[in-house]
RNA sequence: GCGCCAGUAGCUCAGCUGGAUAGAGCAACUGCCUUCUAAGCAGUAGGUCGGGGGUUCGAGUCCCUCCUGGCGUGCCA
């Protein structure tokens, strides 16, 4: 359905145009002065210039073209502002409209279209730490938005799983256990169908590799040719690898589940390579890819850049493939297998001269064509309170599970101190608020810009905070639950400023929800149920709803209550986090 | 060197294509729980929007310049 905004507008333009002026000057928005008016058009102020008169006259007489049942007030004051009130029989069947469309009247731009959202990207064998929290956080809500106007979304998570990290684990594993039958060259039999290592030993091998690695230059070869080998398919090496994967696999799933994180597709960079050779050929036989410096490269450099952009390189001189490789190959798959109108990367910003490149070099060798939108969101970095990148207290890079849970426990506490929360509710209610907590933290801030991640401040509760839209819901839910069926009740005109600021409040749904997607930007969706649960702490404050002797009036106040309920919950879900019943 | 991003209240941040008195939250201070959950509501105080020029009837917002910080800048991802 149409956004209130165009309506009043398309009126504004009209009343524009009958006063005798252009239309295009009847935009209207929202008021910045709420004690003055709800909406305002400043058009007659641009417009003075044209018509060469006082803005003031213009205002006036378009005022009078507009239709005063559609409003509680217009008004043209000095200078030339044109202010307004909507009226609220306008309202009440705008909202009572909004609640029986689907959605509440979103306009499904992306019905019929895929979007493949590449966010995650850990690398197997190494636990997720800090690092990746933006971009799991981030990443499910965009593909959570996608999904919500329609669009077939899947969310790829882009697995680390080839690289020469790999190469340091089995060289690692070699060193310490050689009799193992993976390193046996001769060795035709079955390999063992247990792993020979758990994932906590795992994830103390890594490191430990990639130190010796520093400093043991005959073990970095081995752990280069263990690469190699790997990558040529070596068989005892394919079957260690699988073993890394079945065990790492399993481990990141259950870590992004209790983030509420997930991904359709579990490809990796060791499912790109197959795509790799036909690709490197393919684009060495048309020529796009030329001999530089011992490498291949795409270059990709344009008249109009500001700045040099080096080439894209797609074979480095030692004869493998770099990441670019990687990511070029996975376009192919992902153009052959989902024909994907759109390809989302979220990742550190950082990369963004990387994603320029891959990008320029795709369209250059119609890997990607022009009908398939690509965009790279880079988000900042998560710094800690001293405003550098984020540690633990003796220095090292923190895991994501202890932040879960150090969040987790914090909430965990204050549940249990307000005993309003049943015994048996206690886990499920903490996890909620804990993830409503870290999620919003971080999503309330614009994806691009660093930001300052204090867990006593997120943890606070008060304020602009996501336990502070889960109270509201809470507080809600817990009077609905009181009256019984709401479901059906009719939404009426309001019945104080408080009712009215909460129903235009809801009405701003639609916008801030497609104002997120088009910038990518879920913090406009925080932002928006920040000031939609303002609205509701105010009229719940202000108002008596359970014990309003009208019933009839009692009624509408319920039935504004659950569909700001209703909207607050459609959006939480897309900020990838739940209300409990009570807290 | 070049390029990108940032600089707004003590702290953390909003401010949509330039529009009326620059907004929140936290921290500080003050009220409001025998009444639907006080994780709430109301209020007080706190700002030369990094500095300086310019465009405009009007600039936190656009242009120029300088300062400060972060990041990037061909074989790591």
């Amino acid at each position: 359905m149409e956004k209130i905004l165009d309506l009043i507008t398309e009126k504004m333009q009209q009343a524009f145009s009958d006063a005798g002026y252009d239309p295009a000057f009847g935009r209207v928005t929202v008021s910045n002065r709420p004690d003055l008016c709800e909406y305002q058009c400043n058009g007659a102020l641009a417009a003075a210039k044209q018509y060469k008169c006082a803005p003031i006259q213009i205002a006036k007489a378009v005022a009078e073209k507009l239709d005063a049942r559609d409003y509680d007030m217009v008004e043209a004051v000095m200078p030339g502002f044109l202010n307004l009130k909507l009226s609220g029989s306008f309202l009440r069947s705008y909202l009572e409209q909004m609640r029986a469309s689907e959605d509440f009247g979103v306009v499904k731009t992306g019905s019929g279209k895929t979007i493949v959202v590449d966010y995650g990207g850990p690398n197997v064998a190494k636990p997720l730490h800090i690092g990746h929290l933006r971009s799991a956080i981030i990443g499910e809500s965009l593909k959570l938005l996608y999904k919500f106007f329609g669009y077939h979304a899947i969310g790829d998570i882009h697995l680390g799983d080839w690289g020469l990290q790999m190469g340091l684990i089995i060289a690692e594993l070699k060193r310490r256990q050689p009799e193992l039958p993976y390193f046996d060259p001769d060795f035709t039999g079955e390999y063992p169908a247990q792993p020979p290592f758990t994932i906590s030993e795992l994830e103390e091998i890594y490191p430990a590799a990639s130190a010796r690695k520093k400093e043991d230059a005959a073990f970095a070869e081995q752990a280069h040719t263990a690469t190699f080998e790997l990558q040529q398919g070596r068989r005892g090496y394919r079957a260690l690898w699988q073993h890394i994967m079945n065990i790492s696999v399993a481990d990141l799933k259950k870590n992004y589940d209790n983030l509420n994180v997930s991904f359709e597709s579990w490809l990796g960079e060791s499912d790109a390579d197959p795509f790799i050779p036909p690709m490197v050929q393919d684009l060495k036989d048309r020529g796009l890819a030329v001999e530089s410096e011992g490498a291949w490269v795409i270059p990709v450099a344009q008249e109009s850049d500001k700045k040099e952009v080096p080439p894209c390189i797609l074979v480095k001189s030692d004869g493998s493939a770099i990441y670019a490789t990687t990511d070029l190959a996975t376009m192919v798959q992902r153009m052959r297998d989902f024909h994907p109108d759109k390809m989302l990367y979220v990742t550190d910003k950082r990369q963004s001269l990387h994603f320029e490149q891959v990008f320029r070099a795709a369209r250059k060798a119609g890997i990607v064509p022009e009908t398939t939108a690509l965009e790279h969101l880079g988000f900042g970095t998560m710094n800690g309170k001293d405003g550098k990148p984020f540690k633990t207290r003796d220095g090292g890079v923190m895991r994501l599970e202890t932040l879960v849970k150090d969040m987790t426990d914090f909430v965990r506490t204050k549940v249990v101190e307000n005993q309003i929360v049943a015994q048996d509710e206690v886990e499920d209610t903490t996890r909620r608020i804990a993830m409503a907590a870290l999620k919003y933290g971080d999503l309330s801030n614009q994806p691009t810009k660093d930001y300052i991640f204090d867990l006593d401040r997120f943890a606070a509760f008060e304020g602009n905070t996501g336990p502070y839209i889960l109270y509201t819901i809470v507080r809600i839910k817990s009077i609905l639950a009181r009256y019984g069926s709401w479901e059906n009740l009719p939404i009426q005109e309001p019945a104080n400023a408080f009712a009215k600021d909460l129903m235009i409040a809801i009405t701003k749904f639609a916008p801030s929800l497609e104002g997120a997607l088009a910038a990518s930007a879920p913090n406009l969706i925080c932002a928006y149920i920040y000031e939609l649960a303002g609205c509701v702490n105010k009229f719940y404050h202000e108002t008596r709803i359970l014990g309003e002797e009208d019933r009839n009036k009692q009624a509408g106040y319920i039935a504004l209550i659950g569909l700001a309920k209703d909207v607050l919950e459609q959006c939480i879900h897309i900020l990838g986090f739940s209300a409990p019943e009570k807290m």
